[in-house]
DNA sequence: GCGCGTTCAGAAAGCGCTTTCTGAGGTACC
DNA sequence: GGTACCTCAGAAAGCGCTTTCTGAACGCGC
């Protein structure tokens, strides 16, 4: 390349393949085949076409592919909390299955707003990302449930992909369910094994489809067995470790207490051990505590948390997988993933 | 609309802007500067757009627009792990700050793969992000320094922003920098206060930067008021959980036992508490246990593990800012953070 | 030697927007 | 009433690509 052309180049803000093809000689259409091995091209145009693509470091814009080919090579990922142990587990699998395809992945973190929620969505649209992932529990609201179908719908039927984790009644689109009901069944199952008889539950906003789930799992789990929790002995809070905290004080406030807590997600469980421990109430010797979804750090507790596994980093790689995939003939794919018990230290028998 | 209209809509993939001017009755130009509020435009001709555009739940294309107005909505994030806590927390007020100034996030995993990152920046830079970011500690070698360099330079060179928090000898950034050797030495002087003199440390990888500088203030630290540590006590491990439960088993098996030792990141510190409590080892009785970060999670540990505190969410918060604020001058801007020692019930008086 | 089928490079037509340029129509002023 | 000026809608030129269409060049069979 000549200097004048050289310093020409800096004027202009990017190089484009224009510079490239007229650089190395052939037009605009051989340039683009070479360059994504569209086409058989001669093979020293061939040679020219890289030797003058490297030379000039092109970087092909993105936006023009993808207006051009009406494609584009990024999904788009929606959750609450980026910093929520849950999702970040999750977020692991999702990036890494992302990466494999060679997708970028566009986040965006709702802070548990609804309308939010729904905001991101036509953004993602907006975007033409390929696939549209939501990622956690969806809400059990009519209006809500409408207005996400109102965005989702003409996404899907423009060639949109969308896929969830947990969730949603009323949501066509291809799906990774955790077992909450069941998991949380067999919890309550082998928690009463253990010989607990009286329980209490720290339970988060009633509007999540998971914690609607895993309550109504546990509570009817025991009532199988003829156990009944008390109403003040089911305490509601925020889904975080400071609702975790907030619910099992408020928990230990109300007077009588139970043997076992169950707390519907890890993260509140930290919360409540943290409250216990505050309130000099020993876990397991005076209370046994109990989580959900098996997040990392729950092993390096102290004591190490009973809780339900899921393999969390998997199915973030299960639901892009779906998402990435063939869309489906014609209904909505699910695939459920089971939940597993494991019994740690944070529970043991009643005294 | 007529039902032909509608049926001709169908048909097509997307509403397009051509669409709503049409059913308005105005030009492109007319629509488009109603929907971006880009110049006056008769009152009544206003209201048809937005009716028209309204009822057909017309979506721009971004891609579209990126390409028109060469700008766009999306800010890079390249990270090393998103389920790493300490990228988790920064990741928090990296997206809140985002949301609010309307930015979609692209964020990319490396998984600490040196290569991996450059190709990303790479792809960040295919999709003309308005700025990139480089959460974590960059790598202390003149290859990849020369490569990176290679792919930033361009893309500043062009307009577009880059910022780093941690990091980076040579690159000619926006920085948040953490004070990771001031931090280190406040530690060392506060375990040194308690009265210990006998220090062991868990390092990562020390190709990392952060790993220099907090392993060099410690030290450094330490040798001002006369200590040294031995070298069998320092143990180089992965930047990991695993990692840190490694290297303070290795500690261990080495014999003499330090009667404190310095993980150089939290996450390192909860394997080493692990592994002192798989193996009997007291902390803090037998043994002084200090981190560095202060991710929320060790507040809730047993003990609580006494760190360095560092803003996390308001670093992530800044760093964000300075890429979406005006670029400096010429020289690129350098907000420091000071960590804040914080005593916690992990370190006590050796015995 | 001629027609036919192939192969492959180039011309050109978009993809869906933004934005400059053009000109119509109205207003103010002399 | 005519000129100068202003406001604002529409025409059209891109933005940087992909991809269809066109046609040149060549090889082959009869």
């Amino acid at each position: 390349m000549t200097e004048a052309a050289e310093e020409e180049r800096a004027d202009r803000a990017y190089v484009t393949l224009q510079d490239v093809a007229r650089d190395a000689g052939v037009s605009l259409a051989t340039a683009s085949r070479v360059l994504n091995g569209t086409a058989q091209v001669r093979a020293d145009l061939r040679e020219r076409v890289l030797a003058s693509a490297g030379r000039l470091s092109y970087t092909p814009n993105a936006h023009a592919q993808a207006l051009a080919s009406s494609s584009s090579k990024s999904v788009g990922v929606v959750c609450h909390d980026v910093s929520d142990p849950y999702f970040a587990a999750v977020a692991r699998g999702v990036m890494r299955t992302a990466a494999e395809h060679g997708m970028l992945v566009m986040l965006a973190s709702t802070f548990r707003d609804p309308a939010r929620e729904i905001e991101y969505v036509a953004m993602l649209r907006a975007q033409r990302a390929r696939a549209i992932l939501l990622i956690g529990s969806g809400f059990e609201d009519r209006d809500w449930e409408r207005a996400m179908a109102a965005e989702l719908d003409p996404y899907q039927r423009t060639g949109g992909r969308v896929a969830v984790l947990s969730r949603h009644r009323s949501l066509k689109v291809d799906a990774v369910l955790p077992q909450n009901r069941e998991g949380a069944a067999a919890l309550a199952r082998a928690l009463l094994d253990l010989g607990h008889r009286d329980f209490g539950v720290l339970t988060g906003p009633h509007a999540l489809t998971t914690v609607a789930d895993r309550l109504g799992g546990f509570t009817d789990a025991l009532a199988g067995a003829g156990v009944r929790v008390r109403p003040e002995h089911i305490v509601e809070a925020p889904f975080t470790r400071d609702g975790g905290y907030a619910a099992a004080t408020e928990l230990l406030r109300r007077g009588t207490r139970p043997t076992c807590v169950f707390a519907v997600t890890d993260v509140m469980a930290i919360g409540a051990l943290a409250a216990f421990r505050d309130r000099g109430v020993a876990v397991p010797e005076e209370i046994s505590l109990a989580g959900f979804d098996d997040i990392p750090i729950v092993r390096d507790l102290t004591p190490p948390l009973t809780t339900v596994a899921l393999p969390l980093d998997a199915m973030g790689e299960r639901v892009m997988g779906l998402a990435l995939r063939e869309p489906a003939a014609r209904r909505s794919r699910i695939e459920r993933v089971a939940g597993e018990v494991v019994l740690r230290a944070s529970t043991a028998a009643p005294r």
